[in-house]
DNA sequence: GATGAATGAGGGTTCATTCAT
DNA sequence: AATGAATGAACCCTCATTCAT
């Protein structure tokens, strides 16, 4: 039983590692460069382990794509924790997610908005994921509003922030003129102006560990 | 001479096809799965003529990439042109524009983001256009704040505009969970806001024909 | 009739400078890279043409060979006839042949070589020429030695000196490690020592015009 | 270390295959004939195979090549160790080497002498084994000479000789109008006026095993 | 007679996948 | 569990040839 038991971490620990190698791989090499070689060179391990333990590419593709927003998930939920503000501050800082910290694997998603299409898994995962953000965040932004007294249409208001959130990324990501600060300041903006709120009261940067947080997936570091 | 003349237009003619084919293409397959033999298949045309009229596959989709943006870009001046009103009007209509029309094209843009990131060139293409739209919006937000004898940081708010048009966009195609009106209703609330104009004076669809525009490339009609 | 005529030695240009187009393209690219293109690049007129003239790719590489040795042929008669002395003069003029001259087409002859065993015809071409060639050799061997008085095995003597020759022009062609007028004296000493010969009696290069002689194949003129 | 020993041994044995089946390939449909399609049907493996062995179909048609010389320079070390018999003796062995055996590859040589021209690679080797077999011949007939007194011109003579068995070699593979015995006589004779000679005393086929010799590129058995 | 647009077979190469070891 | 040799389909591209103009 032991030994199964280090079997199975022996296996997971290889899953994992041929996981964060294809991430590598698609961050260096781009969506349709990655090939079974380059994953195999990425991680040390023989072309053919791949099939051991993936259906087939696709498959590792997908997995590898979920394991992503699994990291992008947990950050979320560490920022969101870890912040010690009311709602609307909570609010700001959740979507400023995407600008408090720089992996390196930020053009990777576009790669997948465009196999989304090919692979119905990955639109599946990226509808959910996006899905259960912006009702999450239509609901932080009914609470910042009932606190307030405000009324507003919590449907749109979401769509906004998040899209803004989103279209700020893009930008980002594809054009690389403007900064994570930037859109820090373009959120924070936008929201105290629909709360009425002094964006004096709300640094940019969070006082929190941006760099440790819990999670079942972790990106490697990247130094290049 | 006249031969000649008929011979280069025919010429013309087979590019556009091929180009055309090669949005279908893109739009139906993706990026990847669009191969010269799909393009060829969509356009009823041999392979080798491909090579005839193109470089390379890649000069093709580059080329192709910036028909397409010549269609938004032609169809951006119809709709600023067109529209009668003053320079806040024309503000709201000019990032209205990707959402006035569903040509069933805009999925493939995404497929270009990704694309970007393999040729340079399209890459190029994208970082000149949105710079060049980034550009004229922060001119009419000027425009429009000077009008008003008001004060803003233009270049964030033009950021915050753009890019709340890209995010709205990207949502809508990736996500189909919110519709055009909706986005240009967002659209014309945050302009509101910001220059203090009454929404009611401005409808969400311009009195303009959305339908004829003049445009070196015009896009086909697809019904499926 | 004039017109006729007229049409024919247009037609018969045309073929000419096709294959005059062919052979340059042949020296210049090489036999693999010379394709359709390259030779009506070379020549000027368009792709279609060579159909027009030539059965096919095969044919016009035949007809440019047989064209080719025309020239190689006239030159030989050209300095055997002009060469004023007897016999042995004769004769050894006439093995110095491929080293009087730089016509810049020399490599293509050992494309020829491997190209005989996929085209029948040069091959057939070629023993034709190169056993004509040693009958002639062979003839002049026997009318020296009758001259001398001499007793020879002339067959194996005609082998000697043609394949001398031809493993001179060989080496000379693909080492570039020795000159054409290394070739002349070691041919020049071997007949010398067969006839009892002096060498000093004859000249390294016959006292002709080596660049002006009557052909119906003349080859174009190459400074690069 | 067994298993990796008997792997690497496996694909050393593959790519042998490989090489002997390009040269098979070469020898029966020329060089621009050959094709990776009939190089693997040649070998019986499949076409995808010989990416993984080789860097590219040059690469490959290089390596055959080397693998031939090395054949062509292990026969002639064999012939040349085992021949018993002084200076004069070994020079005449040496030099009718390629007239010793028929292999049947010979004629794929002019392919090679026609790819030089397009592979760099090629014409240096050639250039490189031409060139170290003249200087070893020169060196032989130093000896030759100094051992009996003899004054001669030994880089013209050197030519000379090389370029009779190259000729001599091309002959008889171009034409087949004379056989390897002539060659050898030819060859023996020349030799002999130079060094005041008895042909008499030296056999044209040496007292030696033909057939089996020590060598890392067999060739195979043709029986066609 | 002359053109070059158009074809499609076949070229070399890449690559996900299978499977014997 | 792990390897990498082996496969073959599919890729892009080249090219001789055909044919409407």
């Amino acid at each position: 039983m032991r030994r199964a038991t280090k079997m199975r971490e022996t296996s997971e620990a290889r899953r994992s590692e041929l996981i964060v190698a294809t991430l590598k791989s698609l961050r260096k090499h781009g969506y349709i460069n990655s090939t079974i070689n380059t994953i195999s060179e990425e991680s040390g391990l023989s072309r053919g382990l791949i099939s051991h333990y993936f259906a087939n590419k696709d498959d590792l593709l997908i997995v590898a794509h979920k394991y992503y927003l699994q990291n992008v998930d947990d950050f979320f939920r560490h920022v969101v924790w870890s912040t010690k503000s009311g709602h609307f501050g909570k609010l700001f800082y959740s979507v400023s997610v995407p600008f408090l910290r720089d992996t390196g694997f930020e053009q990777m998603l576009v790669h997948y908005f465009s196999a989304a299409w090919m692979l119905p898994e990955v639109l599946r995962m990226h509808r959910d994921l996006w899905g259960r953000y912006r009702t999450n965040i239509q609901h932080r932004i009914s609470a910042a509003a009932r606190e307030r007294g405000l009324v507003m249409d919590t449907r749109l208001a979401a769509i906004t922030l998040t899209q803004l959130v989103d279209g700020l990324w893009l930008g980002w990501v594809m054009e690389e003129s403007y900064t994570q600060e930037d859109c820090r300041m373009i959120l924070r903006k936008w929201l105290c102006e629909q709360f009425h709120e002094d964006p004096e009261m709300y640094p940019l940067t969070p006082d929190i560990d941006l760099t440790h947080f819990e999670t079942a997936a972790p990106l490697p570091h990247i130094d290049d």
